[in-house]
DNA sequence: TCATAAGCGAGACGGTACGTCGTGTCTTACG
DNA sequence: CGTAAGACACGACGTACCGTCTCGCTTATGA
C-alpha cells in the first residue's frame, strides 16, 4: 500500500558540494530567495560562479537542490508499537524538521511555476512523509487497532500537510502541544470513526 | 468567541489601482514571481512604470497588495442550517478561491522573511478563515450539534490550512470530494469525538 | 555695410515670463544644462510646469529664451571719437557681458544640432556684435583712420569671437588687459597694414 | 619657450575602448547630445550597457573621454620653412580636425560646470595647440624672420581660438580662405608690427 | 452681484533614459 | 583538467525628468 521505495537516497555529493548545499539554505533564510545572489554563495565558500554553474544550471536548481537534500529521509519509520505513539514519533519528526526548512520550502514554491521537476521534488518529499505514515497505518492494520477501510488515500497527508502548512504562515509554528492535540483530536478520530 | 470583526474592508483603490492588482495575479499565474516584470504590468494596463512605483516602491509590495486584496473577504458565512452543509459550502468556497490565488500565494511566501506586513496580511487572511468556522461552529453548538467543548481553538484552520496546502504542492489540488471527505472523515469525526 | 536692424528689440515679457528668464540662467550655471530641471524651475519662482509650458514648449526653448533675453542689445555702439577707443569701449563691453552668459552660451551650444532655430539666435548674436564693429569701422574710415580695403567682411568678428571663446574655455576669462591687447596688437595692426 | 612636453600620450585604451570611443561621436554629431543614449552606444557596438559602464560611470564622462581622445595630439608640428607657410600648414590641419570634433566640443562644454577634468582636458586641448604655434614662431625668431618682443604670450591661440569658435557657431565654419586671411591680414600682421 | 471664463498651482500620468545589479556564459591563467 | 577570477551580453530593477493633462481655486470682467 505503501511505497516507501519513493524514497530516494542522497546525492553522491562530493565535500564541496556539501558546502554550496549547506550555505545556499542559510542564505535564504538570510536574504529570501529574491536576495540570494550565486555571487553570495560563490564569495561564501569560496568559490567560482562557473564552478556553482557546472554542477547547477540555475539558482532555482541551486535552491531545489539544497531543499531535497536538506529533507532526503530524516524522518525515520517509527515502530512504537502503538499508532498512537507512532503517530506521535512521527508528528514530533515532522514538526522539528519543516520548522528548519521553512524558509528553503518558502522559496522553493515560488520557483514552482517554472521548474517542473521542482513540483516533482516536491510531490516526492511529501510522498515520503505519506509514506511513513501508510507505512504506521498499514502497522496499525496488522495489530487490529483500525480498520483498513477508514484509511482515505487522499486524506494521509493530513498530518504532515497541516504541520508543514503552520510553518509556512508567519508566527503560527505548531508546538509539540499542537501535535499531540492533531493525533488525538483529528487524526485519531478519524481513523476509529464509526462508518459513515 | 469567533472574531467576525477582523475582516478588513477592502483597501480604498481606485479603479486604476484595480486594473494593476488585476493584471498582477493574472501575469503572475501566466509567467511566475521571477518572469513577472513590472514592465509587464504596465504595458498591460497601459501605464507608465512610474505609476505603478508611485503606489507600491517594488514589485514585491505589489504583488503582496494584489495578494491582499484578492484575499479579502471573498468567503461568505453561510447558513444553511446543519453543520456538515455549512462546513461543506465553506470548504467549497475555500477551495474555489484558493485555487484561483495559489500562485499569488507562493509568490507572496517568499516574501514573508522581508515584509514584515505580509505576515500580517497572511495571518489575517486566515484568521478571516478560522472566523468563520468559528461561526459556523458557533452555530452548531447553539442547534446543539456538537458540544463546545469538542472545539480546540488551535486546530480550526485544519480545514482551510489543508486546502490551502493541496493547492500549494504542485498537481495536488483538492477536488470536490476532496472536501468532502474532508469534512465528513476527518472535520466531523473531530468535532463529533468522544472526549478524550 | 553693416546692418544695424539686424538687432532685435527684447521680447515683450510680462512680469512672470521675466521671473523665469531670470531663474533659468541663475539654475543653469549652478547646475549645467543636464542639472536644469522645468521642475526647479517652477519651484523657485512658485510656478506650476504648465505655466512654463504655456510659453515655451521645451526646456530647450526656455533656455534659448532666457539666452536671447539675456544678450538683447546691451552692448551699446560706441562714439568716442577714435577707433582705437571706439574698439577698446566695445571689447569691454563684450568682455563684461559674455563672462555673465558664458554658461548659458555654453548650454546653448550643446542643443545647436537639435534646435535650428537657436542656431538662427546664436548667430543674430553675434550679428549684432559684427553689427557694430561693423558701424565703429565704417565710422573710422569715414574718418580717415582705416582704408576701407583693409576690412574684411569674414574676419570682422575676431574681437567678439576671441573674447567670448575664451569665455569658454575654462580657467582662461580674457583680463581688461587682454582686451587692450588684443585691440592694439591685433586688430589693430590688422587694419593698419601694409596692403599685402 | 614653448611647452610641447604638455602633449599628453593617448591613454591605454583596448580595442574594445576604442570602439566607444569611435561610435560616441559619431551617435553625438547624428544625434546631439541629449539624443545620445549609452543603449544607443552598447547597440552600436555590440556592447552591453554595464561593460560601458565598468569603464565611464556616466553618459557625461563618456563622451568626455571621447572628446579627450578623439582630440590628443593629431596635429603635428609643421616644418615647412617660412612662418607664413608653417602658420597655414598648422591652420588647415586646425581647421580639418576641428571640423571633426565641433559636436563633441560643443557637447562636452557644458559639462564643464560639473566636470572638472574636463576642463583640464579643454585647457590641455588648447595648449597643445598653443604648445605648437610656440614652437612655430620660436623657429621664425631664430630664423630671424619676426621679432621675439612682437609674441605676445596671452594672445597665441588666436589662430586656434577663432577657428574653433567659428565651428561652434552655427553656420559659420571657417573655409579654406578663412584660414589664409586669418594668417595674412591678422596673425602675420601682428607679428611683423611696428612696436606700440 | 454674481457667473462665467481664463489663468494658475498642484500634481498624476505615459513615456523613456538613466545607472545599478543579478544571471548565466565565457575566457584566461594557475596548479 | 578543474578551478578562481572576473569580463561580458542580456535584461529587469527602481529613479528621475520631460511634456501632457486634469482638477479645483482664484481672479477679473460683463450682465
Amino acid at each position: 500500500m505503501s511505497d516507501l521505495s519513493t524514497i530516494r537516497p542522497s546525492g553522491p555529493w562530493s565535500g564541496r558540494e556539501v558546502e554550496f548545499l549547506t550555505a545556499t539554505p542559510r542564505l535564504l533564510e538570510e536574504r529570501g530567495y529574491d536576495g540570494l545572489t550565486i555571487d553570495d554563495v560563490a564569495a561564501e565558500t569560496k568559490a567560482s560562479k562557473a564552478t556553482i554553474y557546472r554542477r547547477w544550471p540555475s539558482k532555482a536548481d541551486l535552491v531545489v537542490a539544497a531543499f531535497i537534500e536538506g529533507t532526503q529521509s530524516q524522518v525515520k519509520l517509527p515502530q512504537t508499537g502503538t499508532l498512537r505513539e507512532d503517530l506521535l514519533v512521527l508528528g514530533r519528526q515532522i514538526r522539528t524538521h519543516a520548522s528548519q526548512y521553512a524558509p528553503v520550502v518558502r522559496a522553493v514554491l515560488t520557483e514552482i511555476a517554472r521548474t517542473p521537476e521542482l513540483g516533482a521534488a516536491l510531490q516526492a518529499f511529501f510522498a515520503d512523509r505519506r509514506a511513513l505514515i501508510g507505512a504506521v497505518l498499514d502497522a496499525a492494520v496488522a495489530r487490529g487497532e483500525i480498520d483498513a477501510a477508514a484509511i482515505n488515500d487522499e486524506l494521509w497527508d493530513v498530518l504532515p500537510g497541516y504541520l508543514v502548512f503552520r510553518h509556512l504562515i508567519p508566527r503560527t509554528p505548531p508546538s509539540d502541544q499542537t501535535v499531540i492535540d492533531l493525533v488525538d483530536q483529528v487524526i485519531l478520530p478519524s481513523l476509529t470513526r464509526r462508518a459513515v
